[in-house]
DNA sequence: GTTAATCTATAGTATTTAAGTATAGATTAA
DNA sequence: TTAATCTATACTTAAATACTATAGATTAAC
C-alpha cells in the first residue's frame, strides 16, 4: 500500500515551488536538480497540477512555473488526490458497479472509512504548514550546532 | 493507492471464519465458493495468517481452518498488516536507509502521519465489530421488507 | 493399511501498473 | 532569428500483483 512516486515527487515539487513562492517563475530543470528527480517525469506531473489550478506557467526563455495560489490554500491531500490514479483504498469505493457485492459488502465500508481517515490527515496539512515545519527544523538543527 | 487483493480477500476470509466461529473447522473450498475467491490464492494467504496466530488448521478429511482467537481479539489492521507486503505509504518509513534524504525530508513525516491515521482506524475495528455490523444491516433490511 | 479428503509448500506464468525515456512541437524574450 | 523554455504524446522497460500448477504431507474412515 504505497503511494506512487507521482504523489511523492509531485508533493516535493510543490513544496519546492512554495519555497520559491513570489520570487518569479521557477524552471523545471532547477527543481529537478535540487530535488534529484527526472525532468521528463516532472513535466508529466505538472499537466494535471495545472488543470487543478495549483500551478501556473510562463513559456519561453525566463519562463517557468509558480504556485497558482498561496501556500496556505494548497493541501497535501489535494496534491495527492490530483496525482494518484485511484485515490481510494479499493476500486469499489469509487465505482460501486465494478463489484456486484458492493451493496452488501461489509469490508467495503471499512476501506472507505480508512481512506477517509488518511485523507482527512493529508488535507489538514498545507504547503504553508510544511514551510513552518522546515523553519522549526532548521532552528532545531542550528541549536544543536549542526 | 489501493490495498492489494491479498488484504481484501484475506479480510473477507477472516470474516467468513468469524461467521463460523466455534462450529468446527471450515474447509478452504467452502470459503472460496461462498466468497467467490480462488482456492489456490486463499491457500497462500492462510500461511502468514497461521504464522501470525490468527488461524489454526486441522489436516486430513473433515479438516479445515478456524480462528485461533476469538473475533473480538482480531482487528482488521492486524490482518492487513500481516498480508500487505509493505504496510506504510512510503518505503522510507520502514527503511530510512533506502533514501539518503530521509533524515531531513519534510514529506516523509507526512506519509508517516497519514499511514498512522489509516492504521489507527483499521485497528479500531475487530472481527466482532463486523459481525455486529452485519447483524444490524440484516435487521435494517428486514425492516424494509427486503 | 489403503483410500480419499483435506491442508502445505514451492515454483511458475501472465497480466497489469508504474516509472522513466524519447521525439516533435509551441511559445516567447532577447 | 535564435535559443530557452514549456507542452503533448507515444514508447519502453521493469517490477509487482494476481493467479495457476505440481508435488507432497497428514489423517479420518473404512
Amino acid at each position: 500500500m504505497r503511494l506512487s512516486t507521482r504523489s511523492r515527487y509531485g508533493t516535493r515539487m510543490m513544496l519546492d515551488l512554495a519555497q520559491h513562492h513570489d520570487k518569479g517563475p521557477v524552471r523545471i530543470g532547477e527543481i529537478a536538480r535540487r530535488q534529484d528527480m527526472p525532468v521528463k517525469y516532472l513535466e508529466q506531473l505538472i499537466i494535471p497540477l495545472k488543470k487543478g489550478n495549483f500551478i501556473k506557467s510562463v513559456r519561453g526563455p525566463k519562463g517557468g512555473h509558480m504556485l497558482a495560489r498561496p501556500p496556505e490554500e494548497i493541501t497535501v491531500g489535494q496534491i495527492v488526490k490530483t496525482l494518484e490514479s485511484g485515490i481510494e483504498l479499493a476500486g469499489c469505493i469509487e465505482n460501486p458497479g465494478e463489484c456486484e457485492r458492493s451493496g452488501r459488502c461489509l469490508t467495503r465500508g471499512i476501506w472507505e472509512d480508512a481512506s477517509k481517515a488518511m485523507y482527512d490527515k493529508l488535507n489538514s496539512i498545507t504547503l504553508f504548514n510544511m514551510l513552518e515545519m522546515e523553519k522549526s527544523f532548521k532552528m532545531h538543527c542550528s541549536n544543536l550546532g549542526e
